[in-house]
DNA sequence: ACGCGGTACGATGTTAACAATTAACAGATG
DNA sequence: CATCTGTTAATTGTTAACATCGTACCGCGT
């Protein structure tokens, strides 16, 4: 069922937005083409590819003719303030849509929580961040909000910077199921007050 | 004082969101490479570059081996929350950072703004939306909102795609010139009234 | 010592050729 | 007649070579 990336630029991408969410590459600091290039073993061009598209994402900072940089995550003040956006829109995208949910996309919901759970088994914080996010994407393209994912996801990947979860992970995980719950009936307001509970 | 873009890939961009904006691209229609880069005189890279900028920017949808599709406009309801969030953001950054706006990028905010005057003169519908936007940029710009930056292009460009005014030209600048005036004297509150009467 | 300018190097920007994938279509097959 | 499969044309994906830009360094003159 999960869905191996197949264009080298897709793997590039995910590759280097893993190495940014764990920390490995220093804020503040410079990414070379060439570098990364030769680490995955690829030429420059799906580098170059997701270096645009990391930059659009949030993560990196681009510089015409200099190349992009690392960027620093949010100040609490901002986090406080996505973390609130981020409410909003979810909230908004359910109620329009949870009453339209397909038993295919909840299909890929049940797939994400699955995943997620899978990750707070294993305990590794930064793949639980992933998972989680994933999930709440799953949730969203399910009640049809494409129109606002493309700012939802910069929201999201500048707070995933600064993830930090209670150490509860089997809570992590139950939050979630409790929003996948109230959305398999299509009962929106209970999925978004679950929803609103877990974004904080 | 105005910056001509240098790269190749700039200029491609900017010159394909025009004619997105001006619906010179059907919605729904597909876009190809080739074409596109025989047209501007250039290669296909710049070109590809273009198309994951403006699918990032949520102009056109991504589709992994077959291409870029032109997007079709929000819808109504959507349309309206897209101008809530817009509305709180720009409070969010302005609120925090007016106080702090230095000589020089006030000097951008006057730029924008002569060029938003420019294009009301002209009374060009598509120019002018693009100038507004730019506007409304500078100010966050100006105010340190560099982080919030990326979610809100996106939400924009999804608005510019139905823009509508007045037909009072003379109005959208008078409107717009009313936020620079607190702006330039670091006054937070007045600039956020001014910019949640502008937008709606 | 300090400032200035030229030069060399390393990086990104661009290009064109080649590889891989897709979708449509023709023909075989049941 | 419907369906499956192999072919083909068109398009995107990837690569490597070349062009251009920015920076650091070094020598020169003051």
């Amino acid at each position: 069922m999960s869905i191996q990336p197949k264009t080298v630029r897709e793997q590039v991408t995910n590759q280097i937005r893993d190495d940014l969410l764990s920390g490995r590459f220093e804020a503040g600091s410079m990414l070379r083409e060439i570098e990364l290039a030769s680490r995955f073993g690829v030429s420059r061009g799906p580098v170059r590819d997701a270096f645009i598209q990391l930059s659009h994402e949030g993560y990196l900072a681009y510089y015409a003719n200099r190349g992009v940089m690392v960027r620093h995550p949010p100040n609490p003040e901002d986090r406080k303030f996505i973390t609130a956006i981020r409410q909003d829109i979810e909230t908004h995208v359910v109620m329009k849509g949870a009453s339209q949910v397909t038993e295919e996309s909840l299909k890929v919901v049940e797939v994400a929580l699955d995943r997620l759970k899978a990750a707070c088994d294993a305990g590794k914080a930064t793949v639980i961040a992933l998972r989680d996010v994933e999930f709440h994407e799953s949730v969203l393209v399910a009640c049809g909000g494409d129109d606002m994912l493309g700012a939802w996801r910069q929201l999201c990947s500048r707070m995933l910077l600064t993830y930090t979860r209670h150490e509860n992970y089997a809570q992590t995980y139950r939050e979630h199921f409790e929003i996948f719950t109230p959305l398999a009936d299509n009962d929106a307001k209970s999925t978004v007050a679950a929803i609103r509970a877990n974004i904080r």
